[in-house]
RNA sequence: GUCCCCAUCGUCUAGCCUGGCCCAGGACACCUGCCUUUCACGCAGGCGACGGGGGUUCAAAUCCCCCUGGGGACGCCA
């Protein structure tokens, strides 16, 4: 196979959404594969609705995703000198034309053609006026009459469009520039891009594209149309849904691999695997088995994978990816504590913020960290602060305060007084924790230590 | 309206191309139990689908046709 360039295409007229990063994470995987390359282009000819900081946005969520790109992205905006080359060329040679018809006049054409049960387009009007270039006229493109247009599209297979369907797309604007389609098809061939994959929606832009490659004497590249995502109710994705920008998922604190591997997974599969590192991906990505069906999007799955992300980090790096978070919650904290603390929580929570809101009664100061009321009244009687009083000297009388020796402390003052355990864990463990869940009680003694032990056993027995 | 695409558990999917190994496998969610001082995690089990109708065949989730349903596109947006 020739060399296999990919590209993202994005407009920058708002943040990176899930359904573009996953068109992008294939086109990705594909070039990664072949050992191709993948570039950017942004195409921001509208100039209405583009915006720089879109451009930023989208650049920085990619780069939070680990998609790397090869070039200096191209701007579509810089390349009205390229574009203009093509279209006259295409007008001298007679495969495209000028032409005057009024917004109101085309409409009218539609409307017509929607009456005789026919697709709404342009009727020719100008296709053969031979019209000279003049202010405020359109440049056309010659669309061929009859025949098929087909193609072997990489994910959905075979895809035909009778060229009677079509009409003469406007492929440069009254104000001089270029359409998205015409546009397109120039920039995938001056990139060399053998492989388009895109959403689905550009269906029918592809037979448009494919007459304008051979008008224009060029190769024609693969096309593979991936589906759209749906929301898990198979309704159009919205806010509602979590349909959110890239952006959203790293500020609920979820691990760019997780999201990754979800997206990926949602309309791809390689048999029975759910969870696969990125070079698994790349060694087994394939168009073979993307899936032509659209995909409904389960935030619920999501955060399962992100849970199993996180619990296969390793301490160091959870805590780098938490401290942010903690942060922000408003925590000082070094690193070294988070590291310390973080194994004792990496299974309780399934995205970043949940994992602060996990610590959190750690992360507060022993004056500060709240008791829950009904746990207080279920485990802080007068027989569970008895215990907890006479627990406290033997803590207090600890010279190595870690795990082993709180828990035998624990262990033996249950087995010297014939008690269960269930009489003692409840009431430390709201005197330490001020709630009824929580980790293990020597692992949380041993990382706040002896001290802040007491004195928070002190505050409950105040209770 | 016209054209294009799609159709397996609630959701993501395996199987479909190359019919029999599938009274359909895995995952999320849900339910039950186990583990545990608690909450999670984990483990074990359960619930749960080939949209409908016709064909072809000894045999169809798999091949063919029709229907239905869903989505997309029909712009001097991309």
């Amino acid at each position: 196979m020739a060399k296999v360039v990919t590209r993202f295409a994005p407009s920058p007229t708002g943040h990176l959404h899930i359904g573009g990063a996953r068109t992008a994470i294939f086109s990705w995987l594909l070039a990664r594969h072949h050992g191709g390359e993948f570039v950017l282009r942004i195409e921001d000819t509208d100039r209405e609705r583009s915006e720089q900081q879109y451009t930023d946005a989208i650049l920085a969520s990619m780069e939070w995703l680990g998609l790397s790109w090869d070039a200096e992205p191209v701007y579509q905006s810089q390349r009205d000198d390229l574009y203009n080359k093509y279209i006259d060329q295409l007008l001298a040679e007679g495969k495209a034309y000028y032409c005057d018809c009024s917004a109101e006049e085309v409409e009218a054409m539609r409307e017509e053609a929607r009456a005789n049960g026919k697709k709404p387009k342009y009727n020719g009007k100008c296709r053969e006026l031979g019209l000279e270039k003049a202010e405020g006229r359109v440049v056309r493109f010659k669309a061929p009459l009859t025949g098929r247009t087909v193609w072997k599209d990489l994910v959905k297979g075979s895809i035909a469009f009778d060229n009677e369907e079509l009409d003469d797309m406007i492929i440069r604007r009254s104000d001089g520039s270029p359409t998205y389609n015409l546009a397109v098809v120039v920039d995938d061939h001056s990139q060399e891009i053998s492989h388009v994959l895109r959403g689905d929606d550009h269906v029918n832009n592809t037979p448009k594209q494919i007459m304008l490659y051979t008008a224009l004497g060029w190769e024609v590249p693969e096309f593979g149309h991936v589906p759209m995502i749906l929301g898990s109710d198979r309704k159009k994705l919205s806010k509602r849904h979590g349909a959110k920008s890239v952006m959203e998922y790293e500020k609920m604190g979820l691990l760019p691999q997780a999201l990754v591997n979800y997206l990926v997974r949602l309309g791809w599969s390689h048999g029975d695997q759910e969870i696969f590192t990125l070079d698994e991906l790349i060694e087994l990505f394939s168009t073979d088995n993307l899936s032509s069906s659209a995909a409904g999007f389960d935030p619920d799955k999501l955060l399962w994978l992100n849970a199993q992300y996180m619990k296969d980090s390793s301490d160091a790096d959870l805590a780098a990816l938490v401290a942010p978070f903690a942060k922000e919650a408003g925590f000082e904290i070094s690193l070294e504590e988070l590291t310390a603390m973080v194994p004792l929580f990496k299974d309780r929570a399934k995205d970043l913020i949940g994992l602060v809101d996990a610590m959190r009664f750690m992360l507060l100061a022993d004056s500060e960290y709240e008791f829950e009321e009904k746990a207080v009244k279920k485990a802080l009687t007068e027989e569970g602060k008895q215990h907890l009083a006479n627990m406290r000297e033997q803590f207090a009388a600890l010279e190595a305060f870690t795990k082993d020796t709180t828990h035998e402390v624990m262990a033996n003052y249950v087995s010297d007084n014939g008690l269960k355990f269930k009489a003692v864990g409840p009431p430390l463990r709201v005197a330490l924790v001020g709630a009824m869940g929580g980790p293990n009680l020597p692992d949380v003694m041993e990382i706040i230590g002896k001290e802040r032990t007491l004195a928070r056993i002190d505050r409950a027995l105040e209770q």
